[in-house]
DNA sequence: TAAACTGTAATAAATATTATTACAATATAA
DNA sequence: TTATATTGTAATAATATTTATTACAGTTTA
């Protein structure tokens, strides 16, 4: 498992924090303690989803796009995601067998009712809800 | 994001078929394609979990040490999960930051809910359900 | 008593994740 | 107009995790 929805909800909830004023990649590196060519890439997805913007040059940094009540949790795990929720087995199964040759469908099937269920859960907090809990 | 659940779910299901009858790692390492060791390695943590028992020697292998239909998926998904569901950063996050220093914290609250989300869906099937869907 | 298994440890190989280095492009401001 | 601070991104290295393999003792059966 990786750290890339962790990380996300960090540096969302810094920019929050930040009303408007640019930060830099860096400042955030600093504070989430990784290096910072990887926030610039998490930024570069944020940015794709459309939550946050930057400015390139000196002086320049990331800032929400959106207000912190318009970006749900749910939204930022979309964001992220990219293994199936509980994990796959890379080879392929059997074929022969008759639970091998159908495991992967009925697996399919039940990640993506969980999946939802889980993102319905997390879309029910905005990044405003998870940031005021910080004091 | 390891294979475990997937890996787990596929043993438990072969068994179901078998009917009580035992079946061997090798058997089960063949439908779902992995090493017969990792096999043997899930099957003790079924075991542990009261899920699945074995006989050893010739002539063994492993069978459902409980009914299908006592089986949720929400327990079988509690008894491989290892990682944080949404994932961890490894480093301390900086202590001098407010973010930083309270992060893990509001992470774990949301983390426990969103798990929490997760295996109510899951406890609602039953191993009998997912194996019914098979032909 | 040979054969077919399980259980488990140790190690190797493969894969995934994170960190680092490097540098072009951009914007600011002295 | 030029030095500086930044982003964006590619390439590579280092580290961590996952999976596979090897090895073998112990167990049970026929």
């Amino acid at each position: 498992m990786n750290s890339r929805f962790p990380v996300s909800l960090h540096i969302l909830t810094l920019l929050d924090g930040a009303k408007g004023e640019v930060v830099s990649s860096d400042y955030l590196a600093g504070s989430i303690n990784i290096n910072p060519v990887l926030v610039r890439k998490e930024i570069a997805n944020l940015r794709k989803y459309g939550f946050v913007d930057s400015k390139e040059g000196k002086g320049g940094g990331s800032f929400l796009a959106k207000n912190a009540t318009e970006i749900n949790l749910g939204e930022v795990y979309k964001a992220v995601k990219s293994d199936y929720i509980l994990g796959q087995n890379k080879n392929e199964p059997n074929p022969k067998c008759p639970v091998g040759r159908q495991i992967n469908e009925h697996l399919l099937g039940l990640y993506t009712d969980a999946e939802n269920a889980l993102i319905a859960y997390l879309a029910k907090q905005t990044l405003a809800d998870f940031a005021l809990k910080f004091k």
